[in-house]
DNA sequence: ACCAGCCTTACGGTTTCCCGTAAAAAACCC
DNA sequence: GGGTTTTTTACGGGAAACCGTAAGGCTGGT
């Protein structure tokens, strides 16, 4: 079973049991050095431990991290912890322990990242945590089964978020094709930003602008 | 100390934490009946409790319960719950520890409810359990420090919502009154839908609706 | 009972949005 | 280059939303 592992999760509710799985479930020794509460120590012990030559061979992760009282952290998220880490270590695994539960997500840092487990937070979130380890230690990639796949009926172009925004913005669709080329996203006409609106309308079953908004809004779309 | 406490929390890696707080730190004794991973059984154990002359004395729970996969509750959220152990034992306290960070729901909980305590998930949360905990034991209330505090410029009537609601579920405004009728939540005339529409947009410095709809969703108003 | 103040409603005019059609432009294929 | 298809744009009619104003209704106070 793997030796080394680092946690980086600041919610101590969360860090706690991620713990106790490690030491009583899978007898993992830690040390007071091997969990930590935001991402710019854990890419430092990253780095100190492969300068000492015994380096990490997991790191348990979250994706979000509050914002902290006094200082601005140099990485403020999970992902960028996962970047950051690769890129010092490449070989280091990687498990992702976080609330969002999308399979989208998880599928997105396995690909993007070549994350080895995602376990979101929920209702068998320990199981899943030993599970997950063991199989990560067998050389596998392990995906919840808890993890939600959501039905993407649409795929946004990066001119559609940004339309999108722009009306969620309180802009009137007549500007849209003003503050498009303001922001030197595209230079489209008023017609496009319309067909555009309404072919989002049309695949998602929207009625109108608000619903349409709503339902990005709803999914983080924007 | 508390002798005999009640968790309700559907994740595992939660109530994991909250134990661990309780036994080792508070040494307070638990059987693995004290604690339960949904609504329903929260609320029999309580009443079972009562029937055998050993009530609990203190409820810790969650406010957000997963929706379970076979069966559909009777209560399906942390507020309900609370509403009906507070009608079956009116002495209990209790103690709600959620991801939920506003200041506004832990004050309507305890205005509403009398809650004694509000701990919110987050970077100091076991911390905060231990010092909850004590602070009702000794007839206080507690809210935590790390409760955000919303700039609420404008409060939402209940018909408020439901406009926003409808709205944002593709009706045109013209059937509005309709709906709300047919939900029989009250029976407004189109203008009224309007101005209350045109009272929220100024509130709140939106320029059009679907602004309006991207405010609420964001804040998670509906 | 009367008045004043507030809320609700009704209605008309203006703006914005929605949707079709057709012209123009661009891309594509011999 | 010529011809076809696809995409983009322009324009106009109709629907919905927006915003006044004025009339009607309810309430509380004297």
């Amino acid at each position: 079973m793997f030796k080394k592992v680092l946690i980086a999760e600041d919610y101590p509710s969360a860090s706690i049991s991620v713990r106790k799985i490690l030491e009583e479930d899978l007898k993992i020794k830690l040390s007071d050095t091997d969990y930590v509460y935001d991402c710019d120590t854990a890419l430092g012990r990253i780095k100190k431990a492969l300068r000492d030559g015994e380096p990490y061979e997991l790191l348990i992760t979250d994706l979000s991290f509050d914002e902290e009282a006094n200082h601005t952290p140099t990485i403020d998220n999970g992902r960028d912890l996962i970047s950051a880490a690769k890129a010092s270590q490449s070989d280091i695994k990687v498990l992702v322990f976080s609330v969002e539960n999308k399979a989208s997500i998880a599928k997105e840092l396995v690909s993007n990242f070549g994350i080895n487990a995602y376990v979101p937070k929920g209702r068998r979130d320990m199981q899943d945590l030993k599970d997950a380890i063991a199989d990560i230690y067998k050389g596998r990639t392990f995906l919840s089964k808890n993890l939600r796949q959501e039905e993407r009926t649409y795929d946004f172009t990066e001119l559609d978020k940004a339309i999108i925004q722009l009306l969620a913005a309180g802009k009137k669709q007549k500007e849209i094709p003003d503050c498009l080329k303001k922001m030197s996203i595209k230079d489209v006409g008023l017609s496009s930003v319309e067909k555009r609106l309404h072919q989002m309308r049309a695949a998602l079953d929207c009625s109108n602008n608000p619903q349409l908004i709503a339902y990005c809004k709803e999914r983080n779309i924007i």
